[in-house]
DNA sequence: CGCCGCCTTGACTCCCTTCAATGCGAGTGG
DNA sequence: CCACTCGCATTGAAGGGAGTCAAGGCGGCG
């Protein structure tokens, strides 16, 4: 139920940041659609912002089917991990621009400051939060469900209920969801049909009035078909 | 894939802990099997370290099913959230022994304490990597994959091969892969037959010589019949 | 023993995946 | 301007894996 991140901490963090002198440290960085930042098991030298942009974390099974962890929007900080490797390849959604912490710089200023270590903790609970939100989401919801669902956290995080924009493909959607590009397909097709919302193009849509669409979310069974 | 918390940080919190002098502030609460120390929504007045048996977290939805986000043994803290409401219900599972601190308390010597943030921040960070391998597990993997991976999990948690325990019911196990309890129970039945484990008794199993469970849990996909 | 909760097994159904075409819009070059 | 292509999106048909419903089985305990 969770895409795009909340700015509120994390601009905060990179405030903190700059007090802590980091900012002489960091470089930006721009990024086209399908470029990516970091790879899987990559050894995590840095730890990135999000300036401008939609960016995606994701993993890649032996068979090359794919699962979004999550997708971020400005204001973000990713790469930070227990680990020293990066456990997910970070790409680019849309074009976006990043600042680039090393990441050794970065803990010690974090540890030096309390302010940024409780901001840093804060993001990253809540963070923990959704995960387990879309745990639920992904292991107990019907697939008309998780789309229901997904296009009103879009709504939410756009804070707007007519044209939000979908900015990543079908194929992006169904990975983040646990399902195939077809069955998201059929349920976008499906919600249409039912006047849930409608779509001026493949990636531009809006929730009808009425509730119609909080109710499938919710869970009272629309099915496919 | 993440069941057991690892205790290392945790150990770590305590000493922060004590040595903030918040281990005065705390008491110890005793809990027996499917008794609750909190529930979702309730405000988050208090939050706890478990200082002996395992405890699981879940959420409930409309209908009745759950989501058992994780299990915790001795060590970890949990209750901590970026929001001021528990967002999910701990029970115990095993007779249990909690230490319980006052949360406003407690963030406070967390920010007072550099070193206690930091091991909170990993230790959270370290859950977080652990959610999204659930994720990828529920998403992304047959049912007899979840189970075999499960298994494994159990196993690395308790350092053993042989005689491995379960000390969850096939319920939790179910709610925690986001299955059914007949699913979990056929997986575990097929695994028997294929000799890749053996069980002497419903809560006791041994892992075969070879790497079968490994084979089955990494995706050469073994299927149910 | 007999009850009760948990676990196991079987038969059937159905949602989602898989496999396979077809549609459609944007960019390119003749 | 149109033919062509390429990537993405949509639709259809068929099959299978897991859910659902319904009986038992098994072990512990009063």
């Amino acid at each position: 139920m969770a895409q795009i991140q909340i700015h509120l901490d994390s601009d905060f963090i990179a405030g903190a940041a700059s007090d802590a002198g980091l900012n002489a440290l960091a470089c930006v960085k721009h990024l086209k659609p399908g470029e990516t930042l970091y790879v899987e098991a990559e050894s995590a030298g840095f730890c990135y912002q999000i300036l401008s942009g939609v960016m995606k974390e994701y993993n890649t099974l032996e068979d090359g089917r794919r699962q979004v962890a999550e997708f971020y929007s400005d204001g973000a900080m990713i790469g930070l991990s227990a680990e020293p490797q990066h456990l997910h390849t970070a790409e680019a959604v849309t074009p976006c621009a990043v600042r680039c912490f090393p990441r050794e710089a970065f803990m010690h200023a974090a540890a030096a400051s309390p302010e940024l270590s409780q901001a840093l903790l804060n993001e990253t609970l809540m963070r923990l939060d959704r995960a387990r939100e879309r745990m639920v989401m992904i292991g107990r919801m019907s697939a008309m469900q998780r789309v229901a669902s997904f296009l009103l956290r879009l709504a939410a995080d756009q804070d707007a209920r007519e044209n939000v924009s979908i900015f990543m493909s079908r194929q992006d959607i169904a990975d983040h969801l646990g399902l195939t590009i077809e069955t998201v397909c059929r349920a976008l097709t499906e919600l249409k049909k039912v006047k849930a919302v409608s779509m001026s193009s493949t990636r531009v849509f809006s929730i009808a009035e009425g509730g119609c669409l909080e109710t499938i979310a919710m869970g009272a069974r629309a099915r496919l078909h």
